[in-house]
DNA sequence: ATAATCTAGTTTCAAATGATACTAGGTTCA
DNA sequence: TGAACCTAGTATCATTTGAAACTAGATTAT
């Protein structure tokens, strides 16, 4: 027979809320410090480590709608952080990479992303920070398994 | 010297999609076989634990803003699966409860979200569960502390 | 009491998001 | 080849969300 349902208790909520405060608290320190969305902090992360990628690829790397990449990329394009070249073996996409200011703002957020993670995770253990991420990434699968 | 960052292991990266992908599942659900929204599905959960609530009380309980309890409660008591009496202590509020359909309604609901529930969370032990749900409350009263 | 202030709930507006349709360019297969 | 189909990226539209303004009722201070 299974437990009674309390929503403070049903995970689905628990993980949502969770996720909602720490996704406000990240997005407003990007956006305050450096100007960037959520989405474009991905893109400029994904491309930080890759230096080369077609937005398509830039999709895959950060579970963003197609539409939603778009959007980033124009907006990080105006601004000069990341420039477009053309692709050679389909004119129909973009290598994207990021412009040396683009780098340079990199250099900042990325420090500063990471001592965000870094008060979020204050109290965690190695170990416990190791098996939250197993864990979500269990869950992940389990959720995708179900949306058939 | 903190790590070198990468986005897949960036906690709130992984939070935002392991997040996104569940509600999706769990709202793909609830719409199709009830027709309920994620806000709607809440009210009803938690006026099926206190049978009477405010408006103003079901956001605290919730965590949702004013507006969309407000919607919420306004697309429930239009079909008729919530009810409002005047209250008469403030002629401000109303002190909403589910009706009889709204609690057969749950009645239906709430084991499926059970079930949802169990089958995300098949594979863990109830320890894991357990240590799931205090790392995420963990995490959210950390990142209530930086929401200053 | 009554003016100033505050609050529960709704309405309005603007931003974000993603589904759909579209455009331009590729691929396949007869 | 060239007709049918497929795909990268953009534009358009409807939906969701929350901030700010608003309304009606409550509270506080003089």
């Amino acid at each position: 027979m299974p437990g009674p349902l309390v929503l403070d208790k049903f995970l689905p909520y628990r993980l949502s809320i969770t996720t909602n405060l720490v996704s406000d608290v990240i997005a407003g320190a990007y956006r305050s410090l450096f100007g960037l969305s959520i989405p474009e902090w991905r893109l400029v992360a994904v491309l930080a480590e890759r230096s080369q990628a077609t937005q398509l690829e830039l999709g895959a790397a950060t579970r963003m709608d197609k539409v939603t990449v778009s959007r980033a990329s124009a907006a990080l394009t105006s601004r000069a952080l990341v420039e477009r070249t053309a692709n050679k073996d389909d004119r129909r996409s973009h290598r994207l990479s990021l412009t040396k200011s683009g780098r340079a703002l990199y250099g900042q957020v990325a420090p500063k992303a990471i001592e965000l993670e870094e008060r979020l995770l204050a109290g965690f253990s190695p170990k416990e920070v190791e098996n939250l991420q197993a864990m979500l990434m269990r869950l992940e699968s389990a959720a995708h398994r179900m949306a058939e």
